[in-house]
RNA sequence: GCGCGGUUAGCUCAGUGGUAGAGCAUUGCCUUCACACGGCAAGGGUCGCAGGUUCGAACCCUGCACCGCGCACCA
């Protein structure tokens, strides 16, 4: 057995095992090796974007992905990990474009213009995009990294032309003149998931018109949006309120522009909510939608007041022409004040529509756009609805189906220039839409560009080589074995955005769902609950903490926080825990190491120790127990187990424990008490491969517990290595392992407890001398155990051991411990002890009695529990009996 | 307004009807021959509040409060 260093270095190894992966091709999926005893197991990523730097919530994400597929493999699966980036539109433009700007190159874009600028981001993807990629490698992701792929790559841009086309022909794609979410910030239309409501302090002002046929009669009209005023083509109420009643049909001559008031109607409208402000509203039909709607209703004019940038135009007048939205309201209130028509202005909260990218407040614009209906909404809805597809954790389920039932349609077109651009060629009169550009001369090519995710959507199927030819799909090797895809792991922020269009996209053109499970992660947000963000600035960089403390540990952190279905509060403390731990497994190999010999993997029954069986019965629970949770994606509970098993029952108990075997003389009993250890840590490394790629793999060489397995069950990989099964009841029988077992080496373990416990409460700190009185005959081993794991010397074994008044002691499952302290007795101290033992006694006695003694509870309560209650009080009984003599001993 | 989560030890969380748990943190002791990124031990909770069901409620039901999220939205 070669030996390991004595500090474990995570830099090298990992660097060094994950470059011998790639090398090796171990993630490369093989579609020909698919088949019925080797079912095929896939995830594609939610591709990052490619301007993205590796933040916490990919982590998270990445971890959990790379854990389901580890373990997939050493089930025997045939694993396809499909990486990729996405291009994100308008993201990277304004990424780019702010980097040029901050270079001095361009002012403005249009310095560029359209194709160069294009030219300089692809220029940019080349040299930047691998950055996030090679981040993901750093956290040990096992992705297929010879399937990448990108959303604008040619071939995949291919295959959004095609679907653009599909559905333009089927009629669900249309242009039409509506209004849309304006960003004035990025000068693009959105769409409305695009778009994040949030409550703003503002005003509400009240002004006052004239009624034009009555003049001296004024209407109050309350509004948060003043600068408006001059697109204001009426005013509406509602149709059954007394107030107006009168007045609908008439004019007020709007207040401005001051060179232009004119005399608009009032309409009655139900839209109109005459409890809110003063019951009249002001319509203004090009920045509001649902004035919009009233304008619609009542064949209102549209006057648009805005540039695209939010600057008022000369259709605002000359007061506020040229100045930006807000700056325009403070004057519009101005001009009001000045003419004495502003009534009053109140302190107002509202919600408003800001875009999600630019951080502005958005405009209700009307703009010619392209829309989408969707497709296989019905399958999509039923899939989800049926538990088809599965959603993890399920309450998602109904967000996604409320959403699907209240389905607007999608706004596609983008006024940027990075993005796939509209296949639609106009000449005159004429509109062509295809794939390719039309035969022909003087045709022009819309110039939007389609929103990012009518790329994404098509993610699942449109990287596996799609080409939308069902025949020739069908027989795409990757394409045929690993769609639909099994798992798919992303956050529920983008439920709408990509997974609930993806669902759509995949019965569309596949005829299939596109994957299977969905698992929803956390967010990720940090000690004070704050979501992780950039501009908080709370947000640790992932691989400062893989530099300090290991992907290893960062994986084993963040997966033990990192609860099914609920938000992740991030501690750095749990990084340092699992940097701990993986210096806890270094070391306990090192111990094993250290103890000589080659890898034992014969264990004999005969020679089993209680300890031995204790360990291999915890095994088995540790195994189920990660198994299933990992079956039910309760990844934070397989780490705990795997931190219990591993710290607290292997190395605190059976390690410890095992030196009575170790120390001692008996060669043959050693060598089988290295069998079990041997085989014990070969089944934890695996357990712990998915979770510890790195330290695992280096363990599982160094330890040589690759040597004599085949090339693809372990002996090149740990991660080929078989996943770990638990011993079944032909092998424990084999073993001669019982149940009860568990219970014998328990019952030892609480009575070292009890006797540490006295030592700690006389303040022992040295070996020093225990007795037992044993109530059942015990083995020389189960002493040396006992001895060796109370630190005593002696443990004397002495059933007629007549202790001197005031020796502390404890009643153990095995017995009675003393700890005789010649010369050093506190008799009040032991007093104390043992006065506060029989209070507790005493009230657990005497509660547990009480129940019993009612015959309510008797009659009534099931069998199974009346024993436990009845065992329950013989046990108190027995101890106070126990403890009550040990009080009289005192004197 | 509608809906969904959450509220258990200082912190992060397990615990779906039968003796309140874990890890971390804290405190004390220990440089014991794998590991001080370690070992041993100790202290610490009327389970958000109020009712109800039950022999029995952290758990089931009703209402409320607070925190977070989503959807809708009235100028």
């Amino acid at each position: 057995m070669p030996e390991l260093e004595k500090t474990y270095t995570p830099a090298d190894v990992e660097a060094r095992w994950y470059q011998r992966w790639l090398d090796d091709k171990c993630f490369v999926a093989d579609p020909a090796r698919v088949s019925e005893t080797r079912p095929a197991y896939s995830i594609v990523i939610p591709p990052p974007n490619v301007t993205g730097v590796l933040h916490m919530g990919h982590v998270l994400n990445n971890t959990i992905q790379d854990i389901l597929c580890r373990r997939a493999r050493m089930a025997g699966k045939e694993v396809l990990w499909l990486p990729g980036t996405d291009h994100a539109g308008l993201a990277t433009q304004n990424v780019v474009e702010k980097t040029l700007k901050k270079q001095g190159v361009i002012k403005h874009r249009d310095d560029l213009g359209r194709e160069k600028l294009i030219e300089k981001i692809w220029e940019w993807k080349e040299k930047q995009g691998d950055i996030i990629i090679d981040q993901l490698k750093k956290l040990g992701s096992s992705c297929d990294w010879s399937r990448q792929r990108f959303t604008f790559d040619e071939d995949y841009n291919r295959c959004v032309m095609r679907v653009f086309v599909d559905l333009y022909q089927k009629g669900l794609i249309y242009r039409g003149k509506r209004m849309v979410n304006w960003c004035p910030s990025s000068l693009t239309a959105l769409s409305d998931e695009e778009v994040i409501m949030k409550q703003q302090k503002g005003f509400m002002y009240h002004f006052k018109v004239e009624v034009v046929e009555a003049p001296g009669t004024w209407l109050t009209i309350a509004t948060t949006r003043p600068e408006t005023i001059p697109g204001d083509t009426a005013v509406a109420v509602n149709p059954k309120d007394p107030r107006y009643a009168d007045l609908v049909g008439k004019h007020i001559r709007r207040p401005l522009p001051l060179e232009n008031q004119a005399s608009i109607r009032i309409v009655a409208d139900d839209h109109v909510d005459f409890e809110f402000g003063t019951g009249v509203l002001k319509v203004t039909p090009a920045h509001d939608k649902a004035d919009f709607e009233i304008g619609q209703r009542h064949s209102l004019e549209v006057i648009d007041v805005l540039h695209p940038n939010g600057v008022l135009n000369e259709l605002a007048g000359k007061d506020l022409a040229g100045l930006d939205r807000f700056e325009g309201r403070k004057k519009a209130v101005e001009l009001l004040t000045e003419m004495g028509a502003m009534i009053k202005e109140e302190p107002h909260q509202n919600n408003v529509g800001f875009s999600e990218r630019a951080d502005v407040p958005i405009e209700p614009r009307l703009s010619e756009q392209w829309f989408l209906k969707y497709p296989s909404v019905k399958e999509s809805q039923e899939v989800v609805a049926n538990g088809t597809m599965k959603f993890h954790p399920d309450r998602w389920a109904k967000v996604f189906d409320h959403w699907m039932g209240g389905l607007q349609d999608w706004c596609i077109s983008r006024q940027v220039w990075w993005g796939h651009r509209v296949p639609v060629w106009y000449r005159g009169e004429e509109t062509y839409c295809g794939v390719e550009a039309p035969e022909g001369e003087g045709w022009e090519q819309d110039p939007d560009v389609l929103d990012t995710w009518f790329s994404s959507w098509l993610w699942p199927f449109a990287t596996m080589g799609w080409t939308g030819d069902k025949a020739h799909d069908s027989t795409i090797p990757t394409l045929r074995a690993f769609y639909p895809t099994t798992d798919l792991v992303t956050g529920p922020d983008i439920i709408f955005f990509w997974v609930a269009r993806m669902i759509m996209a995949g019965f569309e053109w596949m005829g299939e769902l596109p994957f299977k499970n969905v698992y929803y992660t956390g967010i990720i947000r940090d000690k004070q609950g704050r979501k992780m963000s950039k501009s908080l600035g709370n947000s640790p960089d992932p691989l400062d903490l893989i530099a300090t403390y290991s992907a290893d540990a960062l994986r084993f952190g963040i997966m033990r926080s990192a609860p099914l279905g609920q938000d992740i509060c991030f501690d750095e403390k749990n990084v340092e825990l699992g940097r701990n731990f993986c210096t806890k497994l270094w070391n306990a190999a090192r111990f094993r190491q250290m103890q000589g010999g080659e890898v034992e993997t014969e264990i004999s029954a005969a020679l089993l120790s209680s300890d031995d069986k204790w360990i291999l019965l915890r095994l088995n629970t540790a195994i189920t127990e990660v198994s299933i949770a990992l079956e039910e994606y309760r990844f934070s509970d397989a780490t705990a187990t795997l931190y219990r098993f591993f710290w607290s029952e292997y190395c605190d108990w059976y390690v410890e424990a095992s030196k009575a075997v170790l120390q001692g003389s008996d060669a043959k009993r050693k060598e089988n008490t290295l069998a079990v250890i041997d085989f014990v840590l070969g089944q934890t490394l695996r357990l712990f491969h998915p979770f510890l790629p790195f330290i695992t793999e280096e363990l599982w060489h160094g330890m040589g517990f690759n040597a004599d397995l085949p090339e693809n069950q372990g002996g090149k990989s740990i991660m080929f290595a078989v996943w770990p099964k638990p011993l079944d009841a032909d092998e424990l029988a084999h073993f001669g392992i019982l149940p009860e077992d568990e219970k014998t080496a328990n019952e030892k373990y609480e009575a070292v407890n009890l006797g540490r416990g006295l030592k700690s409460t006389f303040n022992i700190t040295k070996k020093v001398r225990f007795v037992l009185q044993p109530n059942q005959e015990l083995p020389a081993y189960e002493i040396e155990v006992l001895r060796i794991l109370l630190n005593a010397d002696p443990l004397q074994v002495d059933a007629a051991f007549v202790p001197t008044k005031g020796t502390p002691s404890a009643i153990t499952p095995l017995g009675t411990i003393f700890l005789p302290l010649d010369g050093l007795i506190d008799i009040e101290a032991e007093r104390a002890r043992i006065g506060k033992e029989l209070t507790k006694a005493e009230s657990e006695l005497e509660k547990v009695t009480a129940k019993l003694a009612d015959e309510n509870f008797t009659s009534k309560v099931p069998q199974k529990v009346l024993d436990e209650h009845q065992l329950r009080k013989t046990d108190w009984q027995e101890k106070l009996a126990k403890l009550r003599e040990m009080m009289a001993a005192l004197g």
